[in-house]
DNA sequence: CGGCAACTAAACATTA
DNA sequence: CTAATGTTTAGTTGCC
């Protein structure tokens, strides 16, 4: 390794129109079903990340309030260390990043979605699965650092990004093998990320296994970050005629994801943002307070996230939440977390206090 | 319009 | 030898 460790400038990313708004996609990964209850049906099931403060194995330092220092759509200044960043070990929670990118092209009647600057890219999967593969919004450090990252060892071989990449986003699996390219260019061009050679006694393939420097860790986790800000505040699902068409036709309906970050709070109202122009607003829900207090104990902690599931079914949205628990929201017009929404957090906070079974 | 970052393609070398 | 992997260069695109 010859790479020379000045500090990567961030990517600059677009900012979102709509500076204010918190929303986010979230990531999730193919197989997780654990999370989902079992009813009402909600196949395509959108999580949600409730990003929170705890210390985890994988981040070696504890991370502060992950959001409340990246909410840059908020204007909030970047946090100068990089505790706050270290931690991406939601990853390994969330399966199924896979919804994020192909619901932004559910519509192909959408004008509102096209100017979302997305590629359109509507080709059915290879095996008759979703009709809605569009190219993800993540630039290929930012895959290959999700890759790496959501592997157990924290390093792949070439091969194995290939397959995350493939498995989380079918797009791939479509597309021509120039991407590999890219990725192997990326691999190689990049300082973020750095080779290793495999043991030698292990005979586990060809090429070196690849891993995230710590030191560009942050600074990737804070490009991943922004990527998905601005594609989710992008977006608005809920004012989409199709997401509502889809739900007259009672059909489940992957909807825009709620990242709820720094005042959750059971004292502290939340401060959600009802937004006529916006799925979802929740400026802020704080976490980190009993995050703090139960940090060790509670299997969520390394994970920086909690997982919510936010569907539409029918007439109704429903935000699930972790151990079956799960409020019906209430139209498809304004969707407003009030009440039921910080009763929502406050079940969050009991699952983050140790509620959580196991 | 220039700078920059990201993407893409290609050529070539190395290695299992 | 072949295919996968790794490195490097160059061109293109989109954004600021």
């Amino acid at each position: 390794m010859d790479k020379d460790h000045a500090l990567p400038p961030l990517s600059p990313i677009q900012s979102p129109g709509t500076p204010c708004k918190n929303l986010a996609l979230s990531p999730s990964l193919p197989h997780s079903s654990a999370t989902v209850p079992s009813s009402p049906p909600l196949s395509p099931t959108t999580p949600v990340c409730l990003p929170y403060t705890h210390s985890s194995p994988s981040c070696p330092t504890p991370p502060q309030p992950f959001l409340a220092h990246t909410s840059h759509c908020l204007g909030s200044p970047l946090s100068s260390d990089q505790d706050d960043l270290t931690c991406l070990s939601w990853l390994h929670q969330r399966r199924n990043l896979l919804p994020m990118q192909p619901l932004l092209k559910t519509s192909s009647s959408s004008s509102s979605l096209l100017a979302c600057g997305e590629p359109q890219d509507l080709t059915p999967g290879p095996q008759g699965g979703p009709a809605t593969l569009g190219k993800p919004p993540y630039s290929f450090s930012s895959l290959i650092f999700m890759a790496i990252e959501d592997s157990p060892e924290k390093q792949l071989p070439v091969k194995g990004i290939y397959e995350w990449i493939v498995n989380t986003f079918p797009y791939y699996r479509a597309a021509s093998g120039g991407w590999r390219n890219s990725v192997r260019h990326n691999l190689s061009l990049s300082k973020s990320f750095c080779r290793i050679s495999r043991d030698k006694n292990k005979s586990g393939g060809k090429g070196s296994l690849w891993c995230v420097c710590p030191e560009y860790r942050p600074a990737l986790l804070e490009v991943l970050k922004k990527t998905h800000y601005c594609h989710s505040s992008n977006i608005n699902l809920l004012n989409n005629p199709v997401l509502q068409e889809a739900a007259d036709f009672g059909s489940p309906v992957i909807c825009e994801t709620v990242e709820i970050s720094d005042h959750l709070s059971s004292s502290e109202p939340c401060s959600l943002t009802p937004d006529h122009e916006e799925l979802v607003a929740i400026e802020s829900v704080t976490l980190h307070e009993e995050a703090e207090k139960e940090g060790e104990k509670d299997p969520l902690a390394d994970s920086g996230y909690i997982e919510l599931h936010y569907y539409q079914y029918n007439q109704y949205q429903y935000l699930v939440l972790p151990g079956d628990t799960e409020l019906d929201l209430e139209t498809v017009e304004i969707l407003q977390l009030d009440a039921e929404a910080q009763e929502a957090a406050g079940s969050l906070l009991d699952l983050a206090g140790g509620g959580h079974s196991g």
